[in-house]
DNA sequence: ATGGTGGACTATCCA
């Protein structure tokens, strides 16, 4: 059976519960992922989003920051979560669904401003996170598994508005860029939204401060969808709702699609 | 080199 899935970052899940729920009704993706929830579990809206069929949820939250949940149409079974880099921050959250299918959501840390561990704790975090999500794909290689989320780093040329003025800021780093890589090749995962999407700029968040960012169009691919080799083949359908981004009171992210036949 | 905006939560941290 079919099945389509949905990342965003949503930048707070309460504030923004109207935006989600305009999603899940006009989209109706079987499987939303969300980060950067900001909320604990408990006070998560949870009763709007079941009433419109996500009878299911996983999540892990905190205060005010991070956050991450899987809303689902379908039974999902939480299968855990993993502290990278021990920051006791709730950025990840795993759940297996009944075709078994794994899907892992992460919130991969921002890392600051200045892209130096030396002077700025944060980046050396994000490194570290990296590093230690390519260990553990290393260790236990994953199989049937999909992985979503804000990775926080644009990896290619063709993922910011410019490459060439984006060499020393924060999320398209060279040094994040090949931390990313090796992650992604421990798992042996494949970039699905790129496999759909091969060609051109491709982008998922426009900052706040940039006033008019659908004409200034500096936006940066920070979100995406990979899968093992073993069903990247079964994913199709790849796309970015940009419209999203252009809602009142929007999250600085759009949405990313992918439909999986499974 | 700087500041620009937005969210959580009360003075500042984070993105």
């Amino acid at each position: 059976m079919p099945f389509t899935l949905a990342t965003w970052n949503i930048n707070s899940v309460r504030l923004r519960e109207g935006l989600v729920a305009d999603l899940l009704e006009t989209e109706a993706p079987d499987i939303l992922c969300l980060q950067e929830c900001k909320s604990p579990v408990e006070k998560i809206p949870m009763e709007r989003f079941r009433a419109l069929g996500y009878t299911h949820m996983i999540a892990r939250g905190q205060k005010g920051y991070n956050g991450v949940a899987i809303l689902s149409k379908m039974p999902i079974e939480d299968v855990g979560d993993k502290d990278f880099a021990s920051l006791g921050h709730a950025r990840h959250i795993a759940g297996r669904l009944e075709n078994g299918a794994t899907i892992h959501n992460f919130y991969v840390p921002a890392g600051g401003d200045k892209p130096d561990r030396e002077v700025n704790e944060k980046f050396g975090q994000k490194l570290d996170y990296l590093t230690e999500m390519r260990d553990w794909f290393h260790a236990e290689r994953p199989e049937r598994a999909i992985l979503v989320g804000d990775l926080n780093i644009a990896p290619r040329e063709d993922d910011v508005w410019s490459h060439k003025q984006l060499l020393k800021v924060v999320s398209h780093t060279p040094i994040e860029v090949e931390h990313l890589g090796a992650a992604q090749e421990a798992g042996g995962w494949v970039d699905v939204t790129r496999k759909d999407i091969p060609e051109g700029q491709l982008y998922s968040w426009w900052s706040y401060r940039s006033p008019d960012w659908d004409a200034a169009d500096k936006g940066r691919r920070l979100d995406h969808v990979w899968a093992t080799p073993d069903i990247a083949g079964a994913a199709h359908g790849s796309r970015i709702l940009r419209e999203v981004r252009g809602w009142t009171q929007p999250s600085d992210h759009a949405p990313v699609f992918a439909t999986f036949d499974l």
